[in-house]
DNA sequence: ATGGTGGCCCGGCCA
């Protein structure tokens, strides 16, 4: 079983390169982040014509998370299934070919002293509590999604460059970690310990051919799915060419 | 390295 994470940045404006991919690629699941658009706008035939079935939480102009699957798709649940509703469209959780699987996408923080960055701590706060509504440690669980965290200073180009900023303060880390102390494991770290592999390259700058990246979209996974991964690999070619997101895919293949 | 891009939708916000 193939499984993607992909912050798109549009599904809009990426449609065609999704739609190209997932014919290259032929994943299982796709978690998608950040499409941008209300759930009457989204192309469910794109997907159902290629032969999957979709399932989509979005608010409009701003964020939005869906799952596409080709292995059955049930059991939908937009938003947090504990406490507090979000006001904004970042996670959607449903069952895959037997995985049940989350698509967030965290909010950025913008600023260390802005309150978005707040939000962003009771986010993952939130996240927490809604991984412990929908599964137990040893259920097969995938949380996959743009994190808008560098788990640690291995996941960034530079870390002087980012000192004081958003994606790698030790708050946030600590919040990440209380999701891998319940029983949630970076598998891809865990199969590629080497540095410089990233998911995410800002647009200005010519960032992504000077390799100033940083490594925010995750696919975090209990043990049950961690134990049988044999292989994972983050889609840098997908970054390049026409048209692209800011963001690569990642994907992890488990033995089933 | 604090914006030289690219989304949103059409002036400025957001990433």
């Amino acid at each position: 079983m193939l499984l993607a994470t992909w912050n798109v940045n549009s599904l809009k404006a990426r449609l065609p390169r999704v739609q190209a991919w997932i014919a290259d690629v032929q994943p299982d699941v796709v978690l998608m982040q950040e499409t941008k658009m209300t759930d009457k706008a989204f192309p469910a035939l794109a997907f159902s014509e290629m032969g999957y079935d979709s399932a989509h939480f979005g608010q409009g102009q701003w964020n939005g998370v869906a799952i596409v699957s080709k292995v059955g798709l049930s059991d939908v649940q937009t938003n947090f299934a504990a406490g507090e509703p979000d006001a904004e469209a970042r996670i959607i959780t449903a069952t895959c070919g037997g995985v049940k699987v989350v698509s967030v996408y965290v909010p950025n923080g913008r600023a260390l002293d802005h309150e978005h960055y707040h939000y962003k701590l009771r986010w993952l706060d939130s996240l927490l509590a809604h991984v412990q509504a929908v599964a137990k440690p040893t259920d097969a669980l995938v949380v996959g999604g743009d994190f808008n965290i560098a788990p640690s200073d291995i996941d960034v180009w530079d870390t002087k460059a980012l000192e004081g900023s958003t994606h790698v303060s030790a708050p946030e880390r600590e919040k990440l970690q209380a999701l891998c102390d319940w029983g949630l494991r970076d598998v891809v770290r865990e199969q590629h310990p080497e540095p410089k592999i990233y998911s995410w390259w800002d647009y200005r700058n010519g960032s992504f051919h000077r390799g100033w990246g940083m490594r925010i979209d995750l696919m975090l996974t209990t043990s049950k799915v961690a134990d049988d991964t044999t292989w994972s690999a983050i889609d840098r070619n997908a970054r390049k060419g026409e048209q692209p997101s800011d963001h690569a895919p990642v994907l992890i293949e488990v033995a089933t």
